[in-house]
DNA sequence: TAGATTGTTAATCGATTAACAATC
DNA sequence: TAGATTGTTAATCGATTAACAATC
């Protein structure tokens, strides 16, 4: 049984495994964890915590492997695990989520798009299908879906969720700019974007104070 | 002068602004603290410190006035002010950026697009035009903006984030899939989405777990 | 007034940082 | 060996939580 990592320790992770990846890829054998808080403006002993917490270990002198921490933290993160999900909402962000290419390596694989727009149903972007949202529930049950992601503009949303929890899901990735509410056994993730934006700016803002 | 706010502090104040305004648009003319804290799963002592923080303050017995409370953190937050930006790469990414509606309400307003694609020069996305990036600094001079989004797919991004560095802006908001790196004056947020699914991803092993 | 909620001080908890020992 | 880096224990720091006073 995995020990529970502390929250911040579980988001420095994935960054870990950016840096460690792009190190690998570059044909370096090793990093040292003074590269690694560099890079991601870390303390390097808080780095060493960390991968201690994940019970990998480097070698003194050394550093620490790229491929086998990657692979340990591919396995740590359980990456190569891919989680399938369902995505609604074939808009302009609905696209551009299915477009993207950097899930695959972090383990999710959307499979099909949800619609009510009547031109769309039925059209493939990037090789997912999508279909008419009264299709939903059916598909989630047959293909046991346990994650959705939602990218409609916002009203919507919420209906969706519920929706979403109705058919079995749960997990919900959010992108809508609310704040969905639902039953707390199931786990959402409200994608704020606009709020990252505004903690961005008031860096901006620190910097000339 | 503001006294500088603690980091988890800061990004939970747009999450309660989220919440007021909810509210206030529902006609609620008061919140209390427990209702803002139920709503994000915070502590309720929490979100009394962190109004204090901004130097805010309610009624006891009757909550925070939806209204002011809401006019408050958009002063604080400075969501009222626009600031310009640039959004390199107008792709699925990058249009569903441009055509974002939640933005201006957080301050953000941004400008213009740039790409290389010969095809998508001149074209209008949600009223903004699309430039060759070969005008990108020239551009960011005559108007002066200070910040840039980029939302190109990646081995690209850094390249242009130095091309940015250089035309003399002063912050980055980096959406491909890399760790860009600048000078150290320049601000950058790396918004790595695979990441945040990640965070999610474990979060629903644990409930299994 | 009584009760509910805010505001604040004190206590706890946990994360970060510092110091240093272990190791190659 | 000397030096550099990891790994770990101890100290510090700051955020969260608890307790309670203030207030309408």
């Amino acid at each position: 049984m995995k020990k529970k990592l502390s929250g911040p320790t579980l988001r420095r992770l994935p960054r870990y495994y950016r840096i460690v990846c792009e190190h690998f890829e570059r044909g370096e054998e090793y990093i040292r964890s003074v590269e690694i808080a560099r890079r991601l403006d870390v303390d390097e002993t808080q780095v060493r915590k960390d991968i201690a917490a994940i019970n990998y270990s480097g070698k003194p002198k050394i550093g620490f492997n790229t491929k086998e921490f990657k692979a340990h933290l591919e396995s740590f993160l359980d990456l190569s695990n891919a989680k399938k999900a369902f995505l609604i909402g074939a808009g302009s962000l609905g696209l551009a989520l299915a477009k993207y290419t950097g899930f695959n390596k972090y383990g999710l694989d959307i499979i099909a798009l949800f619609d009510v727009d009547p031109h769309k149903i039925g059209l493939k972007i990037a090789e997912k299908e999508i279909f008419h949202i009264s299709e939903f529930t059916e598909k989630v049950c047959e293909q046991d879906i346990k994650i959705v992601i939602i990218a409609i503009p916002g009203e919507e949303a919420q209906k969706m969720a519920t929706l979403a929890v109705n058919s079995g899901i749960k997990a919900i990735w959010n992108f809508a700019p609310i704040n969905i509410e639902v039953p707390k056994e199931i786990i959402v993730a409200n994608q704020d974007i606009a709020a990252d934006f505004v903690i961005l700016s008031m860096k901006i803002d620190e910097n000339k104070g």
